[in-house]
DNA sequence: ATTATGCATAAATAATTATTGATCTATCAA
DNA sequence: TTGATAGATCAATAATTATTTATGCATAAT
């Protein structure tokens, strides 16, 4: 009982929503989403915490960097977290999808360095 | 997106998911879940406002009675709450059922005076 | 009318969560 | 090695929620 409240305490905050929803078209590494939403990584850090704590996401480490994905190996809270992603309206995420799209691009073509590296402002 | 955060929160808390659970097999009134519960009538009040508000309770007046029932107008939040009943262990919630019943048993039999008046101790 | 009951709500306080800024560790590149 | 990057975690603070006590309002019984 106090897992299922966890779960939707997971759920109950709306950075949270729209990391699932990022997530939705498959994994992406901390530095994706911090670029794609603007925000400070440590918060970023703390709300993939929560969601992995409560069973909603995976992680798997590789090199440096952490990547998340969504974890499928429950079918309720995958059903859960599949509701959120068909819920949340595109409109809603264009900003986040269109600055990790930007990231994206300037990591494929500066290869040679570092892909994450502090965003000029 | 707020609204959908608003539902998961107002079930990411262990009292409330108890209060659907009770909500199973029908409506009951505000003293009836006070009696259940065995906690104070704020604070069952301030529960139920929470559920009403996502969605999850509608309410219905009798009198001096408010009535609360799980509101099913909406197919997604309507599975949401019979997937919390549903997997909430009835072990869980046995004392609240059989306080509930005890009370009920009170209030048919002292019918000619006020059935939900304060309980001694 | 007067009193008692059922319940909501407000004010005050307690308890949780979220956010930030500052490290800290691990990994990789030079 | 040394330096830089990715990301976690900690400590401090801010912001939300929950709980309690007190009160107010409506209804109904006397």
């Amino acid at each position: 009982m106090r897992d299922l409240a966890n779960v939707f305490k997971a759920l109950s905050d709306e950075t949270r929503l729209r990391i699932l929803k990022l997530l939705e078209h498959g994994e992406l590494c901390v530095c994706d989403i911090v670029a794609a939403f603007n925000i400070v990584q440590p918060k970023v850090s703390f709300h993939l915490r929560v969601l992995k704590t409560a069973g909603l996401l995976k992680d798997r480490k590789e090199g440096k960097w952490m990547h998340y994905k969504i974890d499928d190996s429950d079918l309720f809270k995958r059903l859960l977290v599949l509701s959120v992603i068909e819920k949340i309206p595109e409109n809603n995420v264009q900003e986040d999808r269109r600055r990790l799209e930007e990231f994206m691009r300037n990591k494929a073509q500066g290869q040679s360095t570092s892909a994450c590296k502090e965003k000029k402002k």
